[in-house]
DNA sequence: TTGAATGCAAAGCTTTTGCAATTCA
DNA sequence: TGAATTGCAAAAGCTTTGCATTCAA
């Protein structure tokens, strides 16, 4: 896999719990508990502080998102550049539904506004989903 | 003030706290840690609890914004739909900026799109500021 | 007067950290 | 082997909650 030779090529070790943790993750926003959860179901022993060490690091490295939808906790999802997409949650049910969606204008046109160079933004939507309207 | 009047209407009765934490937001975002530091400065005391409820009514009240800038706490800020702008933060020196915006058009190509009907949505940017660049 | 709201204290969650033991290169 | 990484345990920070007391209406 791709990733695991880029972690060697930086210098990071080839663990089993960055491994692990690897296979657990998803396109879909995953809360840590849930990451911690699939591991255990797969009879993976792995310390909630070392998926904790490991998804800074995928983050750090490019690897990972860190997606915020309004909880009180943080999520991550596998970077797939050819599947770049939003979120929006539904406030009645919770349901979370990728969406893809054509923002490159938005970082422009913030750097003539703001002189920001930007380098990334979050946007995600709240509201109803079909079945809950 | 009207929004004082507004908590009457709605049946909410009009305490200290309220009056208190009111007076202390801006239309800055400001972490709860912030917001009762700014009480104690004004020798003010009220206690952590209530300004976390308090926030939570006047967010359920539309009152105030709960904003998430990517750190692990919410920021607060007033509402002002005359000044609806959206944040960009400098990765570098912490700066928080507001930036102006016109995105109108992204809830309604979302709904055609996903058939969610959006509520808002949450948009924030990410980068250096001019100095830091 | 009386139900709503507060203060206080305790606890719940998520996340981080120190350090000895382990493991990959 | 030896430095990087993990597991364990403890703690830190933010936020919530139970309950007796206080207060606005």
């Amino acid at each position: 896999m791709q990733i695991l030779d880029e972690l060697k090529k930086k210098g990071y070790r080839l663990t089993k719990p960055r491994q692990e943790v690897l296979k657990a993750l998803t396109s879909f926003p995953m809360s840590v508990q849930e990451i911690y959860a699939t591991l255990q179901q797969n009879h993976i022993s792995i310390d909630l502080a070392s998926v904790y060490r490991t998804l800074e690091l995928f983050v750090k490295m490019g690897i990972v998102y860190a997606i915020d939808l309004g909880e009180d906790k943080k999520r991550y999802e596998l970077v797939q550049p050819q599947n770049h997409h939003h979120h929006i949650v539904c406030n009645s049910c919770g349901v979370i539904e990728d969406v893809k969606f054509n923002e490159t204008s938005l970082d422009k046109e913030i750097f003539r506004k703001s002189q920001f160079k930007v380098d990334h933004h979050h946007l995600e939507f709240f509201g109803l989903c079909a079945n809950c309207q």
